[in-house]
Order: C-alpha cells, then sequence, then structure tokens
DNA sequence: CACAATAATGATAATGATTATCATTATTAA
DNA sequence: TTAATAATGATAATCATTATCATTATTGTG
C-alpha cells in the first residue's frame, strides 16, 4: 500500500468543498478551485475527490446525472429540486431512519443514505 | 404533445422488470429482454426505461455507477451490498421517515428515497 | 543539504453509460 | 387502406469518469 503525500491540489479541493454548503460536482469544483490554483487539471479534481471519499473526509452524492459532492461528513439529509437539479441539505435528525430496521435483516447495516425530492425554497420562491 | 403507441418491445421491458426482485441495470433488462425478443436493440431498452420512469410505472435508482431500476413502484427501501454492489429490497415501513421532516422547511417535499448500505445477506453468509 | 524513491500532477486518450440521429417499420385513427 | 406519426434497430455522438504516461513535487535517509 503506498503512502500518501500531501499536495497543495488535494487541499485546495478538500478546502473548496468545506467552504460552501451547496452540492457542488466535479465540474463545478474544479471552476472554482481553478481560481486559486490555475494550472490545476480537471483528472487532478477527480483523482482527489476519488481518494478524499475513500478517506471519509468528503461524501459522493449520486444523481443519476453527474455524482455531487458534500465536505460535511456529519449525518444529515438532502432534498434534490426537481425543478433546477440542486441539492440543499435538510435539517432533520438522521437517527430515526436507522431505528427501523427491522429485527430480523440477516444482513449488516454500516450506513445510509436518505434523499427527498421536491421543490426548493429558491425554486418555490420564484415560481 | 405525441401520444403513445404500444410496442410489444416496451410491454416486454415492463413484464421484465415487474416479474423480478433484484435490481437490474438497463444491460441485465436488455440481456433479459433478448430471450423473448431477440432483435430488440439496447437503445430501446434505455428508451423505454425513461418512458416508463417518467410515466410512475418504474423507479430508477441512482447508485454511483450504472443506474438501476425497479418495477415495484410503492415504497420501499433498499440496500447496497458494498461487497456484490447488488441492490435488494428491505422490509421497513416507508412512513417513519417523512414524518421527521422539520416544519419550517420553506420547500415542498414530493418524495424520498432511502438507501442503506452494508453487507447483503447472501455476501454475509458466503465470507 | 543532496538524493533516491515514489506519489501526485497535467494533458490527454480511453472507457463506459446513456442519448441522439436517421432511415425503416409498426400502430393507430379516420 | 391509407395517411400520420410513434417506435424501432443500428450506430454515431455525447457526457462523465477513469487510465495512461511522461514530468514534477514530496518525503525520508544518509
Amino acid at each position: 500500500m503506498s503512502t500518501l503525500k500531501s499536495s497543495k491540489q488535494r487541499d485546495a479541493v478538500l478546502a473548496n468543498l468545506q467552504s460552501r454548503y451547496d452540492h457542488p460536482t466535479a465540474e463545478d469544483i474544479f471552476l472554482a478551485v481553478r481560481e486559486v490554483i490555475p494550472s490545476i487539471s480537471l483528472a487532478t479534481v477527480y483523482r482527489n475527490l476519488k481518494l478524499l471519499e475513500s478517506e471519509g473526509l468528503i461524501l459522493k452524492i449520486p444523481t443519476g446525472e453527474s455524482d455531487r459532492f458534500d465536505g460535511h461528513t456529519q449525518g444529515h439529509y438532502h432534498l434534490t429540486c426537481i425543478n433546477c437539479r440542486g441539492v440543499i441539505d435538510l435539517d432533520i435528525d438522521p437517527g430515526v431512519t436507522l431505528n427501523a430496521l427491522p429485527r430480523d435483516f440477516d444482513g449488516t447495516v454500516t450506513s445510509h443514505s436518505l434523499m427527498f425530492y421536491g421543490i426548493c425554497p429558491d425554486c418555490k420562491k420564484t415560481n
């Protein structure tokens, strides 16, 4: 197993993700980090997103379109707006759902992810 | 707006999806339906999956890899096995999570999807 | 400090999943 | 039965993501 070496690109990707509360795609992150490190490559962004996710430092949110990423790993839930396709945080207790797991389930559950679909406050206001 | 015309390909895709309880990819469905309609094209499978989903007859499950599909639309939850990458049904009351929605949320929620991650019974037995 | 080992990078080619195109075929309503 | 048009199969195109590879940066050691 190879040992991690630090890189300013990886630091910048993580810092960007931790500084924002939307849920950007790899492309979004690429564009943002490029303001700070103009030479950064999209491949490096993808590489580091994968690495950071496997380290447990960020979350990947599959959406059916481009994956989105979240720099805040404490349990919380999301809403996907079916109008603007954006993903926002919701303020709900993350515990409730796990309590509902049936006792007789033969597998092992290690985590869960809850996605709500609907209209986000911004889109609701605008329409 | 164009009016739907029936096709045996679309019927076969829907029938296949409704007859099974795994959560196949478009490719899986293509291979299965080809046993019945050897001339069917993968493009036709994708086309009809999209159409059936927009009609609300099937569910698309984003996974971060290939999308998976579900022919049973009554509310229920899934477990993604982090070992075999399969998706199985879980037997939990779908109501609990919606009750947890905060009252002061300014948007509108129309549906939700809960994905558990862990080891499925088959993989747990085998290892 | 100098250096060797190797992880990380940027550029870009390759892949895999999904969608678009287009000529042909099938379904439908009149 | 026919005209209108939705659906198909074949395949090209697109989009997101990953792999490759030569070069650069980081790190531990003498």
